[in-house]
DNA sequence: ATTATCTATAGATCTATAGATAATGC
DNA sequence: ATTATCTATAGATCTATAGATAATGC
């Protein structure tokens, strides 16, 4: 059976990620487990280290992700194949995301390695782009990579918050989620689009089509709101 | 002298922003104030109210920004116009892209608002990049224009928060923040420049110079922890 | 003996209101 | 008379610990 220690874990990003962390108390967080707030102290500081055991724990997650596979030239495929894990880990610990901001500000240790983690995520990701330029994939200067490299990165980032501040944490669908999730694929996909060259750029329509379009994005991010109210663009 | 009421909006944005909603209680604000509690709920029923109006008028006040001039066609400077406008607005209401899902989720009202806002601010920004196109300044089909939109939404949202999380909220430097604000106009700007054609294209260079550089971007999100420690890709 | 767990609770906030008082505008 | 403000406080949480008890591993 998993150690109480796993199993706070394993609740606390649920519960989190459900209801955002600060919604999200010591006394809920032992409650959902059936366990005493006293327990749960014995295994951990205070809900602060939960939190930095989950942070840490995704960063490790994403930082394997961005491996270029040794000894061979990389692939369309592969491109993709990153972004699919990345969004999926960020979906998983969404509610970091969502409260970056403030988890950053409480913590000084989490907000260095923070910075540490972005700064090779960044290098990692220039890695890959450089590759897929050497596999003759992508033809851009090095400047243009950097700046490619970095709006990819808030997209991606940025994606899973986006989908959450546009649907309500309450009426959750997993069918639909993993649909909205998959539409960030489309337009980090766009974002690269014009430097593709090659194979990419023959595979490119039908990756669009298979993640995502542009109706989608602005319906989406239009919303519900969109198809029920209309035209009054006055307030 | 200005009434009590926007006093109370006016410091508790300055300290929203300067020490996160979260952190600041109805007390702090009286206190900064030098009113007492009970006067602050005379004015407001809760802390969620001051939220709910300093949020109404960031949306006001972005909306009014994205009109397309009215009996003339759309030039470059319009676009960067554009893009400066809003970011400071964005700054200058931070907090609440710093905690958007948290907001959004207590309040049913302010979500459906705000999904309005976007939705508007989408089709508002798409009309603009059509004006830039029959201006001639852009060559994109409407799928392009369409995916380009949103990202450029996602990248201009999130430009604030990202830079936020980079630095902390307590070393703030008003140069240096205007600095990294304006690498959010390289961003788009770079985002943009693979579908610029005659006058645009022609500054395209200038006006990159201007707002920043693809080191700059690479550097401030790797941070000074890049400049400290190096090398060290192992964790 | 050591590790895991529970019970009970002190102390720290924070919210929001009731009720008294002061200031203001007719 | 109405509007603005203050004082004082009840009630609601939440955190985090002390101290007792149970379970476990040698």
């Amino acid at each position: 059976m998993t150690s109480t220690r796993e199993r706070i874990l394993a609740t606390s990003l649920e519960l989190f990620n459900r209801q955002g962390e600060r919604n999200v108390t010591t006394n809920h967080i032992a409650e959902a487990l059936g366990i005493s707030p006293g327990n749960l102290y014995y295994h951990f500081r205070n809900k602060g280290e939960i939190v930095k055991e989950l942070f840490i724990r995704y960063q490790a997650m994403v930082e394997a992700f961005l491996q270029v596979p040794a000894g061979r030239p990389l692939t369309w495929q592969d491109k993709v194949g990153y972004l699919e894990s990345i969004l999926e880990s960020i979906w998983a610990t969404r509610f970091l995301h969502r409260d970056l901001g403030h988890l950053l500000n409480q913590d000084e240790t989490l907000r260095e390695d923070y910075r540490e983690f972005v700064s090779i995520c960044l290098k990692k990701g220039l890695n890959i782009y450089q590759g897929l330029r050497a596999s003759g994939l992508i033809a851009a200067s090095d400047e243009d990579l950097q700046a490619l490299m970095v709006n990819t990165w808030v997209i991606v980032a940025s994606w899973a918050m986006f989908v959450q501040s546009m649907v309500p944490d309450d009426h959750r669908d997993l069918d639909r989620d993993r649909k909205l999730l998959q539409q960030g694929i489309y337009q980090v996909v766009c974002l690269e689009a014009p430097y593709l060259k090659g194979e990419a750029l023959e595979h490119l329509d039908s990756i669009k089509a298979r993640y995502g379009s542009a109706a989608n994005a602005m319906e989406m991010l239009a919303g519900q709101a969109g198809m029920r109210r209309d035209g009054n663009d006055d307030r």
